[in-house]
DNA sequence: AGAATACGTGACCTAAAGGTCACATATCAA
DNA sequence: TTGATATGTGACCTTTAGGTCACGTATTCT
């Protein structure tokens, strides 16, 4: 779990989740292009720093890597982490909670 | 909500966020020795950052310096980004409303 | 085969992060 | 006022992060 928060702590890294949250499955060059004041090397770095967090899972194909996002650690983040901290979280899934098994409307 | 990120990426500063949730209002010396490995400076400059981000507020009273946590920023942070990627608690949130407003029982 | 394309690696540089220390300041208590 | 306590500051050091580049390898196309 600290590789992702340490993977989400750079803005850059931010925005490629971004990048391939609205388009899925890209080469590393096209998302390069999307960076153009960065060279591909610098987005290469942190495509490995996301990969290592598992937030981003790369499927090579021929001479191309194709990249796809994984939400799944975030997911876990918010679920084992974040929600201890955010009372408004926390109670909404308590509220949830409540509604579902019926607890609130006895 | 960049701070928020960076103040989170570091292991310590996470624990520090920790100890105060399981205790709030401490001093800087009272944090400072449960943090054995590290001296009061080590602890004071993680804690400028957690302040830098709003994370921790300090209550300064004569001589002393209580901190105390601050939740709101992580409680943004799930919800205007973490909320995007991680399904399961957009989904919640989204029945929570329902459950709030009523749409779901129309 | 040869050229173009797509990605990978290692060296390298600079700036920033993490951490310690000597010292300064403010406050309380006697 | 003197001494102990609590925190603040700036200099300093070492490691890591972010970034670029020259070069190497694999793959596709003709």
């Amino acid at each position: 779990m600290d590789a992702v928060f340490r993977a989400l702590a750079d803005p850059t890294r931010r925005e490629i989740l971004d990048t391939l949250f609205a388009a899925d499955g890209q080469t590393v060059t096209q998302l390069a292009e999307r960076f153009g004041e960065m060279t591909r090397f610098g987005v290469m770095k942190h495509l490995a720093v996301l990969e290592e967090a598992d937030l981003v899972i790369p499927v090579r194909q021929g001479r191309t890597k194709l990249l796809y996002l994984n939400p799944v650690p975030i997911e876990q983040v918010a679920n084992r982490w974040i929600s201890k901290y955010a009372a408004r979280f926390t109670s909404s899934l308590v509220a949830l909670d409540q509604h579902i098994t019926g607890t609130e409307e006895a």
